[in-house]
DNA sequence: GCAAATTTGTCCGTATGTATC
DNA sequence: AGATACATACGGACAAATTTG
């Protein structure tokens, strides 16, 4: 069987799943692949790659874990989104693992939210138009209206409401970035055991306030705005003390 | 087989490596186990949860990719460390790929490293105590010196100047990214194929900009620190320009 | 330093589930 | 509905790495 002869050749030093995992990525960089666009199957991969259908197969599950590749089921294997899918899982099993830590990482995460719409509030009302400042009150109007109603609609608006706060910026990694923490935190919350304030009202008031700080200030001063971002934190940052105050007590 | 019973009664909607996986973290948290505690066996592991050892090793291999368990060939799987290992990897990936799209994704990239460390200016002025100033001097002497030398250590020392200048703000979560954005940035411009300027003594001198503008306003006005910041990274964002341009012309 | 034991790495063959035509 | 192509899952065998006696 010539697969032996390969592993000898390969002087036995990294693993040949790791070689194949390269190998894969090589492939994509090399025909200058695209998000979506199909990769040879296992088959294949395993012959011209020189490995089992099982290493190719872990090597797979690797590259997917990170969104380089994508599988489905019955269809075939693709190039992956690339998103940062591997960030939050990764982020938010620590959270969940060290929940102990007097809720550390989650304050800690909580600051990075912060940190990306503060640190770039001037260019933020720089580069921001009235489009956007439309649409950034018609999210708020949508958590108005679905306050205390399905559930789903009030997180949602959230959620959109601080991708499209740095959109403006036209950084697509700080929008990812911004949104993967979201994420998180609204995993990891409700898993820290005991029931935090939720006061829906409330949130409403301080996205609003941020907005309407941005139209007044726009181009001019970012204190009031940048106020603003740090008072929606301070309950954000509330929740978390609360949930390690308990947690302590208990 | 029971094994085939199981997966019957899985109704065949989620994947059995996935629920093997979501099985292992599940372990991990209701264990309380912390990185480097060891781990069943796969065969183990697949007796516990059902599954074959060719599922379970695919498991582990995602999970693996995340850093959330690691193994050793030949001794055992053990808890992984959760860095954000699959964070670099991922955008590492990215940044290889789109280099076609201007590489927006670079000079993004740069633009969150100067965000973390100009966002939290004020925050590091005020917690910067004198050990830490005389340590970032330090780094720079050992720029300084290592500038044209063997290689490695000049960019070690850079990487360890940035680790420390985040360091007094206590948020490790800030720390690790600042690293893992250092780190994409370092193994991706070497590979845009073109050679950029890299001028060792004014990347020294940057650095030390940035600890005398720290030692000169400490808690008072943190402009100078601020600047001197966006010194260092106008050089940074020239390289990729460089690189841009270069590749448009060829 | 050798040998045995343990554990992960790799391979193969086969059967089953899933999606497309 | 049938056929085909693909990923999913299984089980067993052997190789390679590490630890221990």
């Amino acid at each position: 069987m010539e697969s032996r002869q390969i592993l000898k050749e390969r002087q036995g030093r990294s693993l040949l799943r790791q070689e194949v995992s390269e190998g894969i990525k090589r492939y994509i960089l090399e025909n200058k692949l695209r998000p979506g666009d199909p990769l040879p199957t296992e088959s294949e991969l395993s012959a011209t790659l020189g490995a089992s259908r099982s290493s190719v197969r872990e090597a797979v599950k690797t590259l997917d874990a990170l969104d380089i590749v994508e599988v489905r089921h019955g269809h075939g294997t693709y190039v992956g989104r690339l998103s940062l899918s591997a960030l939050v899982e990764g982020l938010t099993f620590r959270g969940l693992l060290s929940r102990d830590d007097d809720f550390k990482v989650m304050s800690d995460l909580v600051d990075v939210r912060e940190l990306f719409e503060r640190g770039m509030a001037e260019r933020i009302l720089t580069s921001l138009d009235s489009d956007h400042l439309r649409s950034l009150y018609r999210l708020v109007d949508d958590m108005e209206r679905s306050k205390s109603g399905d559930g789903t609609g009030f997180v949602e608006a959230d959620r959109a409401f601080h991708a499209l706060l740095v959109e403006p910026l036209g950084n697509e990694l700080i929008g990812q970035l911004s949104l993967a923490f979201w994420d998180v935190y609204t995993i990891v919350v409700p898993h820290l055991g005991v029931i935090t304030s939720k006061d829906e009202a409330e949130t409403v008031a301080n996205h609003r306030r941020i907005v309407d700080a941005a139209h007044a200030a726009h181009a001019g001063d970012t204190d009031a705005f940048t106020r603003a971002i740090a008072e929606h934190y301070a309950p954000v940052r509330r929740r978390v003390q609360e949930a390690r105050e308990a947690d302590a007590a208990g």
